[in-house]
Order: structure tokens, then sequence, then C-alpha cells
RNA sequence: CGGAGUGUAGCGCAGACUGGUAGCGCGUUUGGUUCGGGACCAAAAGGUCAAGAGUUCAAAUCUCUUCACUCCGACCA
């Protein structure tokens, strides 16, 4: 491709709007567009990214054994309704009208369109396991979309769903589909880890996200050096760390003013003692019902192990009026006496002689025994704080490490919660109706191109990895006008080419200086440089945008050496 | 939705407190000199100052309302 043939413009400054480095630099590269908040046109440049990722993806699903399909965007609401999914991804889904006043909607993702996919065409045990994947544009409503093409209100994803007879069969798709993934970012030239994590909407039991590494990612991440325990902080579980007031007290309970003490910390120090002795109590609606949490005072809760727990679809803090109501005012809340139900973080097992807000302002409770106080009914133990860096992991008891990631993969097992529900059944070697089990795997397609820009630059721009460089090569003809100079790039365009790369000419009229910095910014694998004076010289320029690293080579020679930098990069 | 911030030329910004005819840098166009790491000189084009209402002789500037974008939290590939 000729750059003065194609619309591509750089950008000399940073975008204002832009935050994280792979945002700034695929703006300033010109491979994006912004259109508003959370939508972004791709350019020439740009798409060419995307189409590599997503036929590596092809290749390695195909590879899987997995195939391809195209579902619709738009679907009828009445899958989401028969799933009983129609309000859990509520808010989040686009939903229009068609002419005759039906409502649909924009596929956010597609375990309905799927199940429903496979039950009209699948009626025996002889015709799975299958695996359907495709590359689809999913829209979502996102509450706030962010970074670029991180998080867009529509976005590229290749989703993936398996169907097996069982669970162990299941469990082998699942497996198929892990590796694939490993594969696949392998090749994308990312560092992807995967890690234990939370489903969310889309439910089932067991899951798994590959994390990219990045100070910039939206999610912590737990794992531990020593044992390769790794999970997403929404799930990470650890060993209960020491309780230092395991044995009751000799003194009895006790009423203590606390003045002005609202946090923990101010009640541990008007009451002289530790800020992890004082249990944090916290009210929280679970899908609108009070309920409330203890926590320790150090220890934050995670909301979604709270939601796990209750096995509700939707918690959030309670506001003060309900909190007056059934557990005293902000500050002062306590378990002693509530009629709510309490559920009480691990960690707080061996707690007999910790401190608890009265209920009452200004007031706190101390030498309570939590397990043994005849008026603190604790309606359940789980597991709800936390996790942070330090604490220890649950397989080795080591201290845990914290890093942020950004997710650009996840892999589900679902076990027969669309199935069943959909009403999908299949007859068994004996003939007797079984609901298969089934699998769903993503990977945001759009999101790991700039996963890959993030992991993948310094600072005179992007360096992409060969296999997914919108051009491996970027072709710079320093004096377009130059008759020598023009008929040895046009050769040299046809040799790479034929040699099998894809080649980015660079023939405007602009000074050197702008060409190099274009072509670092845009961050093409290798650059060939020819000019009047490397030709004096005796050929063209190659230099590996990794590493600078720069041979000058007679023209002839230039096909083999790219080849050759190509493969190992 | 809660909290914070920003909207002025294609891009990045100043001007606002103290109201008085719209500025700078980059980019763009034309001419010239340059030409291997974002050149220089000269000329030019380009703006209902986010939108609406109000105060005022006069509003980018003061007041109110709305909208958009960015950041922090809840949602997720």
């Amino acid at each position: 491709m000729r750059w003065s043939k194609t619309l591509l413009c750089t950008l000399r400054e940073d975008p204002k709007d832009a935050e994280i480095v792979s945002h700034k630099l695929m703006m300033r590269a010109g491979l994006l567009v912004k259109l508003e908040g959370g939508l972004y046109s791709y350019s020439p440049l740009g798409v060419r990214v995307l189409h590599k990722v997503e036929n590596i993806v092809r290749e390695e699903m195909d590879r899987a054994g997995a195939s391809e399909v195209l579902f619709t965007a738009l679907q009828p609401i009445s899958l989401w309704e028969e799933s009983g999914r129609a309000g859990i991804m509520g808010k989040s889904m686009f939903r229009l009208r068609d002419r005759n006043d039906d409502t649909m909607v924009l596929g956010p993702t597609h375990e309905e369109v799927a199940t429903d996919y496979l039950r009209t065409l699948a009626s025996s045990y002889r015709q799975l396991p299958v695996t359907v994947y495709q590359i689809q544009t999913k829209f979502r409503d996102e509450i706030r979309p962010r970074f670029g093409l991180m998080r867009c209100k529509e976005f590229v994803m290749k989703d993936a769903y398996s169907f097996d007879i069982d669970s162990d069969a299941a469990d082998i798709s699942y497996q198929k589909m892990y590796d694939a993934y490993l594969r696949i970012f392998r090749r994308c030239g990312l560092d992807a880890h995967p890690v234990e994590a939370d489903t969310g909407a889309i439910g089932g039991n067991h899951s798994h996200e590959f994390m990219v590494l990045a100070p910039s990612g939206e999610d912590g991440i737990l794992h531990c050096p020593s044992c390769r325990y790794a999970a997403n902080q929404e799930r990470a579980e650890r060993r209960a760390p020491p309780c230092d007031w395991a044995t009751p007290s000799a003194e009895p309970r006790a009423r203590v003013a606390t003045p002005g003490a609202h946090t923990v910390d101010e009640a541990a120090a008007a009451l002289g003692i530790a800020s992890d002795q004082v249990v944090k109590s916290l009210v929280y609606l679970a899908d609108g019902k009070p309920v409330m949490v203890l926590l320790r005072g150090n220890a934050d809760l995670c909301e979604p192990k709270l939601r796990r727990a209750l096995g509700c679809s939707e918690v959030e803090m309670a506001d003060p009026e309900t909190t007056a109501r059934v557990a005293g005012p902000f500050g002062s809340i306590g378990p002693i006496g509530v009629s709510i139900p309490v559920y009480a973080d691990n960690a707080l097992k061996e707690a007999r002689d910790v401190a608890v807000g009265a209920g009452e302002e200004g007031f706190h409770v101390v030498h309570c025994n939590l397990m043994d106080d005849p008026d603190v009914k604790i309606a359940r133990w789980e597991d709800l704080a936390t996790v942070v860096a330090g604490d220890r992991c649950p397989r080795c008891g080591e201290p845990l490490e914290l890093a942020r990631g950004i997710e650009v993969g996840h892999v589900f097992k679902l076990g027969v919660k669309y199935t069943k529900t959909m009403g999908f059944s299949v007859l068994d070697a004996a003939g007797k109706s079984v609901t298969p089990v089934m699998g769903c795997y993503g990977i945001g397609v759009s999101r790991t191109v700039q996963a890959i820009a993030e992991q993948n630059n310094d600072k005179d721009g992007i360096v992409w990895p060969a296999a997914v460089s919108p051009f491996q090569v970027a072709l710079l003809a320093l004096d377009p006008k130059n008759p020598e100079v023009a008929a040895a790039v046009d050769a040299l365009e046809s040799a790479l080419e034929k040699a099998g790369a894809d080649v980015l000419v660079d023939d405007r009229e602009e000074r050197p200086g702008i060409k190099f910095k274009d072509a670092d910014l845009i961050g093409c694998s290798v650059r060939v440089t020819i000019g009047a004076r490397s030709l004096e010289k005796g050929g063209a320029e190659v230099r590996l945008r990794r590493t600078g690293e720069t041979t000058l080579l007679p023209l002839d020679a230039v096909p083999a050496r790219v080849a050759e930098l190509l493969a190992a990069n």
C-alpha cells in the first residue's frame, strides 16, 4: 500500500481524551478515529491489526476443532426472557423495536442464540461434542466506556460455545479452549496469564480469565510467587490471618463511650486497641433486602464474594436511612441484637475478644465474644474479605502479590444453566433424554489489539509484534522524486511482497525526519529505508523497530534479511 | 447513578478572576529556500467561544439550565 494513496493521519501531540499509553499511541498513530465515547472507527491501518488478530484467533479455534459460524447481532428479546437473563443483563443491553413493535436487542453476548442454534440442529449424542465460534460485533451499553478500545459500547469479540454429553466430556472441551487461548495470546506477542475468576452475569461454576499484566489494567490479580496460584481479586481466597485475641477476655462485655469515633481507626484509637480488633460492621442490600456483614477492622468487603455467598444478583451498600433503621447510625453499627441476617468473614472465626459498634451513636461494645455471644446471631460464616498484597496464599501459605491486569479472554464452564432452562436435550446411547453440558469462551478481539499496544511500546511509539503489525514492513522512500530511488523502491516493494511480506510504502513528499518519526510511531516491525544516500552506499537500510538494530544491505539481499527478522520477532 | 474535572480553529492550549470587536503553537493552502530523525522565510484560509435562557449599552468572560467528553466507584471481552 502506498501512503500517498490512503488517508493516514498521525498526530504530533497526545489527544486530550486519552489517558493510557496504548490509547494515546493508537490515536497518534492514526489507527483509530473517535466518533463518540465508546465508539471508534478503525483506519485502514487499524483495521489491518484487527484482522490479523482475528485471523490468529480463527486459526487456533479451527486447530482446536471448533467450527466458525456467524450468528445475528440482532436478537429477539424472547430468547432472553426464556433464559431468564432479560432482567440480569437488562441495563447493559441495547433494546429497540421493529416495525411490528416487537422488542429486539443488539446482542451483548450469544449464549442464548448458540443454545437455540444447537437445539434446532442437534438431537443425538452422536452429534456431540461440538464447539462453534464466531467473530462478531457485540453491543453493550457500558456504564462507563473508557480507555479507547478497552471498554467500548461496540466491540469485536470472538465467542465460542461448547456442548458435551456430560460433565467429564465438557471438561475436555474446556481444556482445549484453555490451551488454544494460551497459543492465541502467545502468537499475538502478549504475555497473558490465566487466573481464577468470578463468573458474573454469564453464570456457571468455574472460570478462568486471561490477563495481560499492565499497570493500567482494570482488574486486580493476586498471584503467588511460590506455587503459581493466581486469581482475580474479585474471587481470590486467602488463609485467615493469625488472630491475637482468640481467648475470651476475663472482663465482661461492656458498653464504652467513644464520642465522635465513626471509623474503625477512630474507634480503635478511642478504645486504645488495635484497629484489627475492632469488627467492621456493614449493612448491605442484597437484591433489596438488608443484611449485615462483619469483617476484621482492617479488611474490606469483596462485594462479588458476598453476591456469590448469598446467591443474589445484586448487592449494594445500604443507604443511611435503612442502615439506621436496622442497625443503628453509621459509624456505630454493630451486630448485637439486630434482626437482619448477619454474615461474618471466616477471618473472624477465632475472634473471642473484639470490639463492635453498639448500634447507638457514640458507643462501642468491648470484650465481645462473637462465637459465643447469645446476642450475636451469625447466620453464616463465609469468605468475604478482599484479599490484598501480603495476605497468605490459600494453597501454600506464602505471601501473595498484587498486580493489575487487562482481561483479554475468559473461559467458563457453564454446566446446564442454559441448556436446561432453554430445553435443549439429546438422546444418549441408551435412548434416554439428557441435557448437554455447555461451556463458553470469549476473547475481546478489539481489546486484545489495544492490550498488545499497551504491552509493546517505547518512547517513540508502538512496537508491533510481527504477527500483528499493520504492515510487516515500512518501506521509506526518502526522495520519491529521484528516479533511481523510485525505481529501487518499486522493485523492492514487489520483491518483498513476492516473499510474502506486506509493505507500506511511505512515498509522501515529506522530509526524512517526518518519515522516520511516523514510522516509529506506527511501529511496523521492520523498516527499510531507501534514499539517494543509501543507494550511493550500496543499497537499502534495514532496521528492526524493536531493537533499532540497523544494517545496510544490497537491494537483492533485503527480502531474505527481512524474512529472517520477521520470523524472529 | 454518586464524586471530581474539562468544553475556545482540524489537533494541543491561552484569554475568564477585573465584561469592551478572537489569540498562540502545531497542522492546512500558496510562493521561495531547504532535504537522512518532527526545517526556515513570506503570505493566506480556517471559530454561531458546547447549547439554551438571563443580567448588561456591551458576554468567550457574570448568573441559571441543559448537553457532551475525561477521570475515580458499581458492570464486563
